[in-house]
DNA sequence: AAGCTTTGCAACCGCGTCCGT
DNA sequence: GACGGACGCGGTTGCAAAGCT
Protein backbone atom coordinates (compact mmCIF):
# COMPACT_ATOMS: atom_id res chain seq x y z
CA UNK A 1 0.00 0.00 0.00
CA UNK A 2 2.53 2.70 1.12
CA UNK A 3 0.82 4.88 2.94
CA UNK A 4 2.28 7.82 4.13
CA UNK A 5 2.81 8.58 8.00
CA UNK A 6 -0.58 9.54 9.71
CA UNK A 7 0.61 12.81 10.71
CA UNK A 8 3.77 15.08 9.97
CA UNK A 9 6.84 14.34 11.21
CA UNK A 10 7.38 18.15 11.57
CA UNK A 11 5.48 19.83 14.76
CA UNK A 12 4.25 16.58 15.99
CA UNK A 13 5.69 15.53 19.69
CA UNK A 14 6.35 12.19 20.47
CA UNK A 15 6.81 10.68 23.50
CA UNK A 16 5.27 10.13 27.16
CA UNK A 17 2.03 12.49 27.71
CA UNK A 18 2.56 15.23 30.28
CA UNK A 19 -0.02 15.80 32.79
CA UNK A 20 -0.94 19.14 31.05
CA UNK A 21 -1.55 16.99 27.40
CA UNK A 22 -3.89 14.82 29.40
CA UNK A 23 -6.03 17.30 30.64
CA UNK A 24 -6.28 18.91 27.62
CA UNK A 25 -7.37 15.84 25.51
CA UNK A 26 -9.80 15.03 28.37
CA UNK A 27 -11.34 17.85 28.88
CA UNK A 28 -12.12 17.85 24.95
CA UNK A 29 -13.23 14.06 24.98
CA UNK A 30 -15.57 14.82 28.02
CA UNK A 31 -16.96 17.95 26.25
CA UNK A 32 -17.66 16.40 22.73
CA UNK A 33 -16.70 12.50 22.95
CA UNK A 34 -14.67 10.53 21.63
CA UNK A 35 -14.88 9.80 17.79
CA UNK A 36 -13.18 12.17 14.89
CA UNK A 37 -9.67 11.43 16.21
CA UNK A 38 -8.45 13.35 13.04
CA UNK A 39 -9.53 16.27 14.33
CA UNK A 40 -8.70 15.97 17.85
CA UNK A 41 -5.50 17.92 17.93
CA UNK A 42 -6.45 20.80 15.68
CA UNK A 43 -9.44 21.45 18.19
CA UNK A 44 -7.34 21.12 21.08
CA UNK A 45 -4.08 22.33 19.82
CA UNK A 46 -2.29 19.33 20.82
CA UNK A 47 0.84 18.80 19.06
CA UNK A 48 -0.08 14.94 18.56
CA UNK A 49 -1.33 13.00 15.55
CA UNK A 50 -4.51 11.72 16.00
CA UNK A 51 -3.86 8.00 16.43
CA UNK A 52 -1.83 9.47 19.26
CA UNK A 53 -4.33 11.11 21.10
CA UNK A 54 -6.35 7.72 20.38
CA UNK A 55 -4.55 5.80 21.97
CA UNK A 56 -3.40 7.54 25.06
CA UNK A 57 -7.12 8.00 25.73
CA UNK A 58 -8.16 4.60 25.35
CA UNK A 59 -4.88 3.21 26.84
CA UNK A 60 -4.84 5.05 30.04
CA UNK A 61 -7.38 8.04 30.17
CA UNK A 62 -10.09 6.58 29.45
CA UNK A 63 -12.68 5.84 32.84
CA UNK A 64 -13.19 2.45 34.54
CA UNK A 65 -9.66 1.45 33.16
CA UNK A 66 -7.88 -0.92 35.63
CA UNK A 67 -4.28 -1.00 35.45
CA UNK A 68 -2.03 -3.38 37.03
CA UNK A 69 -2.53 -6.44 39.32
CA UNK A 70 -3.91 -8.68 37.35
CA UNK A 71 -5.78 -10.86 39.60
CA UNK A 72 -5.66 -14.51 39.20
CA UNK A 73 -9.46 -14.77 37.41
CA UNK A 74 -8.07 -12.37 34.99
CA UNK A 75 -4.96 -14.10 34.52
CA UNK A 76 -6.87 -17.41 33.75
CA UNK A 77 -9.52 -15.86 31.57
CA UNK A 78 -6.29 -14.36 29.21
CA UNK A 79 -4.80 -17.84 28.93
CA UNK A 80 -7.82 -19.20 27.92
CA UNK A 81 -9.08 -16.36 26.03
CA UNK A 82 -5.41 -16.29 24.42
CA UNK A 83 -5.80 -20.25 24.02
CA UNK A 84 -9.04 -19.82 22.32
CA UNK A 85 -8.43 -16.87 20.05
CA UNK A 86 -4.53 -16.01 19.96
CA UNK A 87 -3.26 -13.02 19.58
CA UNK A 88 -6.46 -10.67 19.39
CA UNK A 89 -5.76 -8.92 22.07
CA UNK A 90 -8.60 -6.50 21.83
CA UNK A 91 -11.26 -9.28 21.18
CA UNK A 92 -9.66 -10.88 24.35
CA UNK A 93 -10.09 -7.20 26.02
CA UNK A 94 -13.49 -7.03 25.38
CA UNK A 95 -13.79 -10.08 28.05
CA UNK A 96 -11.66 -8.43 30.80
CA UNK A 97 -13.56 -4.73 30.47
CA UNK A 98 -11.42 -2.75 32.81
CA UNK A 99 -8.67 -3.64 30.66
CA UNK A 100 -7.32 -2.39 27.50
CA UNK A 101 -5.95 -4.55 24.70
CA UNK A 102 -2.63 -3.05 25.31
CA UNK A 103 -2.44 -3.88 28.82
CA UNK A 104 -3.20 -7.03 28.28
CA UNK A 105 -0.49 -8.16 25.55
CA UNK A 106 1.82 -6.42 27.54
CA UNK A 107 1.02 -8.37 30.43
CA UNK A 108 0.68 -11.66 28.24
CA UNK A 109 4.28 -10.65 26.89
CA UNK A 110 5.59 -9.50 30.19
CA UNK A 111 4.25 -12.17 32.08
CA UNK A 112 1.96 -14.68 31.41
CA UNK A 113 3.76 -16.20 28.61
CA UNK A 114 7.04 -16.95 31.20
CA UNK A 115 4.47 -18.33 33.52
CA UNK A 116 3.62 -20.49 31.04
CA UNK A 117 6.45 -21.97 30.02
CA UNK A 118 7.07 -22.71 33.40
CA UNK A 119 4.23 -24.53 33.67
CA UNK A 120 4.86 -25.91 30.47
CA UNK A 121 8.38 -26.96 31.54
CA UNK A 122 8.37 -29.99 34.13
CA UNK A 123 5.08 -31.75 32.26
CA UNK A 124 4.63 -31.35 29.10
CA UNK A 125 1.24 -31.39 27.77
CA UNK A 126 -0.72 -32.18 30.67
CA UNK A 127 -1.62 -28.05 30.69
CA UNK A 128 -0.65 -27.22 27.43
CA UNK A 129 -2.05 -23.61 27.25
CA UNK A 130 -1.93 -23.92 23.60
CA UNK A 131 1.86 -23.07 22.23
CA UNK A 132 4.47 -23.93 20.98
CA UNK A 133 6.66 -21.74 24.00
CA UNK A 134 7.10 -19.02 21.81
CA UNK A 135 3.57 -19.01 21.76
CA UNK A 136 2.54 -16.41 19.56
CA UNK A 137 -1.08 -16.75 18.44
CA UNK A 138 -0.53 -17.81 15.08
CA UNK A 139 1.69 -20.70 16.45
CA UNK A 140 -1.32 -21.42 18.85
CA UNK A 141 -3.53 -21.48 15.89
CA UNK A 142 -1.56 -23.89 13.85
CA UNK A 143 -2.16 -26.12 16.71
CA UNK A 144 -5.86 -26.36 15.43
CA UNK A 145 -5.03 -28.97 13.25
CA UNK A 146 -2.44 -31.17 11.63
CA UNK A 147 -4.40 -31.16 8.33
CA UNK A 148 -4.21 -27.45 7.86
CA UNK A 149 -0.98 -26.19 8.77
CA UNK A 150 -1.24 -22.80 6.72
CA UNK A 151 -4.22 -21.49 6.50
CA UNK A 152 -5.96 -18.00 7.44
CA UNK A 153 -6.62 -17.38 10.93
CA UNK A 154 -10.22 -16.88 9.96
CA UNK A 155 -10.62 -20.42 8.45
CA UNK A 156 -8.95 -21.87 11.41
CA UNK A 157 -11.27 -20.29 13.65
CA UNK A 158 -14.39 -20.62 11.67
CA UNK A 159 -13.57 -24.43 11.68
CA UNK A 160 -13.58 -24.43 15.48
CA UNK A 161 -16.98 -22.27 15.74
CA UNK A 162 -18.64 -24.24 13.10
CA UNK A 163 -17.74 -27.13 15.01
CA UNK A 164 -18.64 -25.73 18.30
CA UNK A 165 -21.76 -24.62 16.68
CA UNK A 166 -22.65 -28.12 15.30
CA UNK A 167 -22.12 -29.48 19.03
CA UNK A 168 -24.11 -26.86 20.51
CA UNK A 169 -26.97 -27.45 17.95
CA UNK A 170 -26.94 -30.94 18.65
CA UNK A 171 -26.85 -30.74 21.97
CA UNK A 172 -29.73 -28.29 22.15
CA UNK A 173 -31.76 -30.48 19.89
CA UNK A 174 -30.98 -33.67 21.79
CA UNK A 175 -33.80 -33.60 24.21
CA UNK A 176 -31.88 -35.76 26.73
CA UNK A 177 -29.03 -33.34 27.19
CA UNK A 178 -31.22 -30.24 27.58
CA UNK A 179 -31.65 -30.66 31.37
CA UNK A 180 -27.98 -31.60 32.00
CA UNK A 181 -25.71 -29.10 29.92
CA UNK A 182 -24.33 -28.57 33.33
CA UNK A 183 -23.51 -31.58 34.35
CA UNK A 184 -22.85 -32.85 30.35
CA UNK A 185 -18.71 -33.66 30.75
CA UNK A 186 -18.49 -33.80 27.04
CA UNK A 187 -20.10 -30.52 26.29
CA UNK A 188 -16.88 -29.01 25.24
CA UNK A 189 -14.63 -31.21 23.43
CA UNK A 190 -13.46 -29.48 20.82
CA UNK A 191 -12.20 -29.89 17.02
CA UNK A 192 -9.04 -28.60 17.69
CA UNK A 193 -6.08 -30.40 19.11
CA UNK A 194 -5.30 -27.76 21.50
CA UNK A 195 -4.27 -28.31 24.97
CA UNK A 196 -7.71 -28.09 27.27
CA UNK A 197 -7.39 -27.38 30.68
CA UNK A 198 -9.15 -28.28 34.26
CA UNK A 199 -10.47 -25.56 36.51
CA UNK A 200 -10.93 -27.35 40.04
CA UNK A 201 -14.25 -25.33 40.89
CA UNK A 202 -15.50 -26.58 37.37
CA UNK A 203 -16.84 -30.04 38.23
CA UNK A 204 -14.01 -31.28 36.13
CA UNK A 205 -15.70 -29.88 33.19
CA UNK A 206 -13.56 -29.30 30.47
CA UNK A 207 -13.13 -25.77 30.40
CA UNK A 208 -12.08 -25.33 27.28
CA UNK A 209 -12.57 -21.86 26.45
CA UNK A 210 -14.24 -22.62 22.72
CA UNK A 211 -17.09 -22.33 24.40
CA UNK A 212 -16.91 -18.48 25.22
CA UNK A 213 -17.04 -17.96 21.06
CA UNK A 214 -19.44 -20.76 20.95
CA UNK A 215 -21.85 -18.47 23.59
CA UNK A 216 -21.43 -15.56 21.31
CA UNK A 217 -20.44 -16.92 18.00
CA UNK A 218 -23.60 -19.24 17.96
CA UNK A 219 -25.90 -16.41 17.84
CA UNK A 220 -24.26 -15.37 14.88
CA UNK A 221 -23.71 -17.97 13.16
CA UNK A 222 -27.41 -18.22 13.06
CA UNK A 223 -28.12 -14.86 12.31
CA UNK A 224 -25.82 -14.56 10.02
CA UNK A 225 -26.03 -11.39 8.28
CA UNK A 226 -22.35 -10.37 7.11
CA UNK A 227 -19.89 -8.87 9.10
CA UNK A 228 -21.79 -6.92 11.41
CA UNK A 229 -23.91 -9.33 13.18
CA UNK A 230 -22.67 -8.22 16.24
CA UNK A 231 -24.37 -5.56 16.17
CA UNK A 232 -27.05 -5.77 13.90
CA UNK A 233 -27.82 -9.60 14.96
CA UNK A 234 -26.91 -10.44 18.35
CA UNK A 235 -26.93 -7.18 20.62
CA UNK A 236 -29.75 -8.70 22.68
CA UNK A 237 -32.40 -9.34 20.03
CA UNK A 238 -31.45 -13.00 19.56
CA UNK A 239 -34.11 -15.27 19.74
CA UNK A 240 -32.42 -17.93 19.90
CA UNK A 241 -33.23 -19.43 23.20
CA UNK A 242 -29.73 -21.38 23.12
CA UNK A 243 -28.13 -18.46 23.36
CA UNK A 244 -28.97 -18.19 27.16
CA UNK A 245 -28.37 -21.65 28.07
CA UNK A 246 -24.61 -21.23 26.12
CA UNK A 247 -24.21 -18.31 27.48
CA UNK A 248 -24.81 -19.64 31.39
CA UNK A 249 -22.32 -22.48 29.80
CA UNK A 250 -20.16 -20.13 29.42
CA UNK A 251 -19.92 -18.79 32.09
CA UNK A 252 -20.22 -22.09 34.43
CA UNK A 253 -17.48 -23.06 32.41
CA UNK A 254 -15.30 -20.27 33.21
CA UNK A 255 -16.44 -20.51 36.99
CA UNK A 256 -16.06 -16.53 36.69
CA UNK A 257 -19.35 -15.29 37.32
CA UNK A 258 -18.58 -13.39 39.61
CA UNK A 259 -15.73 -11.45 37.03
CA UNK A 260 -17.10 -8.12 35.73
CA UNK A 261 -18.03 -10.35 32.47
CA UNK A 262 -21.18 -11.45 33.63
CA UNK A 263 -22.50 -8.45 34.20
CA UNK A 264 -20.87 -7.21 31.49
CA UNK A 265 -22.77 -9.42 29.07
CA UNK A 266 -25.62 -9.32 30.82
CA UNK A 267 -25.42 -5.60 30.19
CA UNK A 268 -24.66 -5.64 26.85
CA UNK A 269 -27.44 -8.78 25.58
CA UNK A 270 -29.79 -6.57 27.08
CA UNK A 271 -28.53 -3.52 24.98
CA UNK A 272 -29.72 -2.74 21.32
CA UNK A 273 -28.21 0.80 20.93
CA UNK A 274 -24.51 -0.91 19.95
CA UNK A 275 -25.07 0.10 16.20
CA UNK A 276 -21.59 1.24 15.48
CA UNK A 277 -19.66 -1.12 13.29
CA UNK A 278 -17.98 -3.51 15.30
CA UNK A 279 -14.56 -1.70 14.47
CA UNK A 280 -15.34 1.07 16.29
CA UNK A 281 -15.53 -1.22 19.69
CA UNK A 282 -13.30 0.07 22.19
CA UNK A 283 -13.90 3.73 20.86
CA UNK A 284 -16.67 5.13 20.61
CA UNK A 285 -18.18 4.78 24.21
CA UNK A 286 -17.00 6.21 27.47
CA UNK A 287 -18.17 2.98 29.62
CA UNK A 288 -17.70 -0.18 27.82
CA UNK A 289 -20.63 -1.86 26.56
CA UNK A 290 -19.73 -2.10 23.54
CA UNK A 291 -16.37 -3.69 24.35
CA UNK A 292 -18.10 -7.13 24.85
CA UNK A 293 -17.85 -10.45 23.65
CA UNK A 294 -21.25 -9.95 21.43
CA UNK A 295 -19.21 -7.53 19.76
CA UNK A 296 -16.08 -9.15 18.81
CA UNK A 297 -16.54 -12.70 18.23
CA UNK A 298 -18.55 -12.67 15.58
CA UNK A 299 -17.21 -15.68 13.45
CA UNK A 300 -14.93 -13.57 11.49
CA UNK A 301 -12.76 -10.48 13.14
CA UNK A 302 -13.63 -6.89 11.77
CA UNK A 303 -10.04 -7.20 10.16
CA UNK A 304 -10.27 -10.60 8.44
CA UNK A 305 -11.61 -10.90 5.49
CA UNK A 306 -15.03 -12.76 5.15
CA UNK A 307 -15.49 -15.57 3.71
CA UNK A 308 -18.19 -15.22 1.33
CA UNK A 309 -19.90 -18.86 2.48
CA UNK A 310 -20.89 -17.06 5.50
CA UNK A 311 -22.21 -13.83 3.90
CA UNK A 312 -24.88 -15.48 3.27
CA UNK A 313 -28.12 -16.72 5.21
CA UNK A 314 -28.58 -20.60 4.95
CA UNK A 315 -31.85 -21.89 5.69
CA UNK A 316 -31.93 -22.95 9.45
CA UNK A 317 -33.34 -26.52 8.96
CA UNK A 318 -30.17 -27.19 6.15
CA UNK A 319 -27.86 -25.67 8.11
CA UNK A 320 -29.12 -27.63 11.26
CA UNK A 321 -29.12 -30.85 8.95
CA UNK A 322 -25.59 -30.25 8.06
CA UNK A 323 -24.23 -29.37 11.60
CA UNK A 324 -25.78 -32.64 13.14
CA UNK A 325 -24.22 -34.83 9.87
CA UNK A 326 -21.03 -33.29 11.09
CA UNK A 327 -21.38 -33.64 14.07
CA UNK A 328 -21.62 -37.00 14.74
CA UNK A 329 -18.55 -37.61 12.31
CA UNK A 330 -16.49 -35.21 14.26
CA UNK A 331 -17.56 -35.89 18.10
CA UNK A 332 -16.13 -38.97 17.48
CA UNK A 333 -12.19 -37.65 16.32
CA UNK A 334 -12.89 -34.89 18.82
CA UNK A 335 -13.36 -36.96 22.38
CA UNK A 336 -10.84 -39.40 21.18
CA UNK A 337 -8.28 -36.24 20.82
CA UNK A 338 -9.29 -35.09 24.10
CA UNK A 339 -9.49 -38.19 26.29
CA UNK A 340 -5.92 -38.47 26.46
CA UNK A 341 -6.17 -35.11 28.48
CA UNK A 342 -8.21 -36.84 30.90
C1' DA B 1 27.56 3.30 45.83
C1' DA B 2 28.17 2.59 41.02
C1' DG B 3 27.59 0.24 36.91
C1' DC B 4 25.26 -3.19 34.34
C1' DT B 5 21.34 -6.03 33.16
C1' DT B 6 16.64 -7.14 33.21
C1' DT B 7 11.90 -6.05 33.43
C1' DG B 8 7.64 -3.68 32.58
C1' DC B 9 4.95 -0.59 30.29
C1' DA B 10 3.65 3.43 27.46
C1' DA B 11 3.79 4.71 23.02
C1' DC B 12 4.86 4.23 18.13
C1' DC B 13 4.55 2.10 13.59
C1' DG B 14 2.77 -0.25 9.76
C1' DC B 15 -0.82 -2.66 7.81
C1' DG B 16 -5.61 -4.11 7.13
C1' DT B 17 -10.39 -2.93 7.04
C1' DC B 18 -14.25 0.00 6.79
C1' DC B 19 -16.77 3.53 4.78
C1' DG B 20 -17.94 7.56 2.27
C1' DT B 21 -17.37 9.66 -2.21
C1' DG C 1 -15.73 -0.62 -8.80
C1' DA C 2 -11.89 2.48 -7.54
C1' DC C 3 -10.00 5.59 -4.47
C1' DG C 4 -8.62 7.72 -0.33
C1' DG C 5 -9.34 9.09 4.48
C1' DA C 6 -10.13 7.44 9.07
C1' DC C 7 -9.85 4.11 12.33
C1' DG C 8 -8.49 -0.22 14.76
C1' DC C 9 -5.32 -3.80 15.71
C1' DG C 10 -1.13 -6.26 16.73
C1' DG C 11 3.84 -6.19 16.73
C1' DT C 12 7.65 -3.73 18.16
C1' DT C 13 10.46 -0.24 20.29
C1' DG C 14 12.31 2.91 23.72
C1' DC C 15 12.99 4.20 28.14
C1' DA C 16 12.51 4.42 33.10
C1' DA C 17 12.46 1.63 37.15
C1' DA C 18 13.91 -2.35 39.55
C1' DG C 19 17.11 -5.84 40.46
C1' DC C 20 21.63 -7.69 40.53
C1' DT C 21 26.67 -7.89 40.85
Amino acid sequence: MGRPPCCDKEGVKKGPWTPEEDIILVSYIQEHGPGNWRAVPTNTGLSRCSKSCRLRWTNYLRPGIKRGNFTEQEEKMIIHLQDLLGNRWAAIASYLPQRTDNDIKNYWNTHLKKKLKKLQAPSSGVCNFGGTGTGTGIETGTNYSGSIPVRGQWERRLQTDIHMAKRALSEALSPENNNNNSNNNNFCSSSSTKAITHHPGTNNKCSRTNSSSLTTQNNNFFVVNGGDTASKGSGGSSSNDNSVELSETFESLFGLESLDYSSNATTTTTTTTTTTSDHDHDHDQFSHQSLSPNDENNVFQENESKPEIIEDVMPFSLLEKWLLEEVACQDQKVITADAKFF
